[in-house]
RNA sequence: UGGGGAGUAGCUCAACUGGCAGAGCGCCGCGCUGUUAACGCGGUGGUUGCAGGUUCGAAUCCUGCCUCCCCAGCCA
């Protein structure tokens, strides 16, 4: 026997043409026509054809096919060749196949499944191809944020999970005992926190899980998903815009730079995404009800934007579109008066395009003390919970601005996917609480 | 929380006006030296969501319950 072959990764073997290498992982499928047959093996970082020829493998390997089932786990020894007929224009002459668990019954085959059974078995469904495309590109956008917003001078500050202040709507929380203090919450936003950070480090961001008790079935929304918030002292809320269009665009530029191919294995219309340039358009909303009756909403001044409006205004344009200045009515407490209009609130919404809808609400915050007190009273909320919150407007108050994008349904929609659950790992939905 | 649709084989779905429970995939067996969700032939597989009712006879009609899907509201 001559040396142990090198162990690489699939995603690797285009550097390997002409070697035998050693691929460890898992039985994707199988075919066979008599004297030759295929196995295509996954490894995690991509797929391979392996094929042997009767008569050409030991008879020890040759056996294998007949024992082996999809997702059985296998080590398998080849040579790396160029073959235009095998898909990936790599495959794997294969020497030797080591069985390590033969699985039976695999649930998930390669016709079509409907959607409930496949979230039922989401943690097999994840090493199907569609599944595995989509949180590739999750990973990668989570990456392209992090990157964006350090190179800006962003300093990550984590907000905590367990939170006692009310962040937005009381009656959508997730509560939970907490020793001798009370009842906890989930919480719905880290922006209270990150607006402290802001005052201690300049610009800063949080990113993590976020929960809200909202009894709502749509494809919009999960009980919990991920969102950025980045917060930016002495940013206005035009400051604010312009750095959330830079961010889109680089999200975006990074996607198809980097995730062409899995975007195409999940059929996105590319063209769509590489027409997302700056400048994006920026509608005020009294200009955006005007655009939403010509094309036959019936929405009424003061309403914010449903489902099917979000719709109809990004069918305009070919590129996401900025929406600001809001009716107070429909916005929360926190958000600063605008200077003219004191029916308006200086906020913005990011509507993507295609139907995909807000993925991102953001405001200049209220930063004058007694006026914010004003407005927690407005609101009925209790004013107790948000005695650390009002000193930040005590103690060196300035304008700052910041926003929250929702990552699952920006995931969406550059993966072009119909429903938030595949935008996320193990979704978590009113009836869904496993795997 | 409202409106609509659907529950039949492991999966995806058929079954006319109430009249023998079916197909494809999977799985098992056989065949095939380039398959691409391979293919051909044969076989396996059912408490028709649950409980009750009408009927000579119910997957089908009626009542209640459960579950899932889609839409709306709310939002990221």
């Amino acid at each position: 026997m001559g040396e142990a072959p090198k162990r690489v990764a699939i995603a690797d073997l285009g550097r390997h043409v002409g070697e035998t290498v050693e691929i460890r992982g898992w039985l994707y499928n199988r075919r066979s026509s008599g004297k030759i047959s295929f196995l295509i093996v996954r490894d995690g970082t991509g797929v391979v054809q392996g094929v042997m020829v009767r008569g050409e493998v030991p008879d020890a390997a040759w056996e294998t096919y007949d024992v082996l089932t999809q997702e059985s786990s296998l080590i398998v020894e080849g040579t790396v060749r160029e073959d235009a007929r095998s898909p990936g224009g790599v495959e794997l002459t294969l020497h030797a196949v080591t069985p390590v668990q033969i699985s039976t019954d695999y649930p998930i085959g390669p016709k079509e499944h409907g959607s409930a059974f496949l979230l039922d078995h989401r943690h097999l469904w994840l090493r199907s191809k569609r599944p595995w495309h989509v949180l590739r590109v999750r990973d990668g956008l989570i990456f392209a944020i992090r990157e964006f917003l350090h190179g800006r001078g962003f300093l990550c500050l984590d907000s905590p999970i367990l939170t006692q202040a009310v962040g937005e709507e009381a009656g959508t929380l997730f509560e939970t005992e907490y020793f001798d203090l009370g009842t906890a919450s989930l919480a719905q936003t880290g922006q209270l926190y990150v607006e402290a950070g802001c005052m201690a480090f300049g610009k800063v961001y949080c990113f993590g899980p976020t929960f809200r008790a909202e009894k709502s079935k749509t494809r919009r929304h999960l009980t919990e998903f991920w969102m950025l918030e980045p917060e930016m002292a002495w940013y206005d809320w035009e400051d604010n815009i312009s750095l959330q269009e830079e961010l889109v665009v680089h999200l975006i530029e990074y996607a198809l730079a980097n995730h062409g191919d899995d975007l195409e294995a999940l059929e996105r219309d590319l063209a769509s995404l590489e027409a997302v340039k700056p400048p994006f358009p920026r509608l005020s909303y009294d200009e955006a009800v005007d655009v939403l009756r010509s094309a036959g909403s019936g929405i009424e001044w003061g309403q914010d934007f449903g489902g099917e409006d979000q719709t109809l205004l990004t069918a305009e344009f070919d590129r996401p579109v900025f929406v600001h200045s809001f009716p107070r009515v429909a916005k929360a407490f926190y958000m600063k008066q605008h200077p003219d209009r004191s029916d308006l609130v200086l906020c913005n919404d990011l509507f993507a395009p295609e139907g995909f809808g807000e993925i991102i609400g953001g405001s200049q915050r209220e930063d004058d003390h007694d006026r914010l007190i004003e407005c927690i009273r407005e609101e009925s909320l209790p004013l107790a919970a948000y005695d650390w919150y009002l000193e930040l407007r005590k103690f060196g108050s300035v304008p700052h601005s910041g926003f929250g994008l929702g990552l699952e349904r920006t995931v969406a929609w550059i993966c072009g996917l119909p429903h938030l659950r595949e935008a996320i790992p193990f979704p978590r939905l009113i009836n869904r609480l496993s795997p």
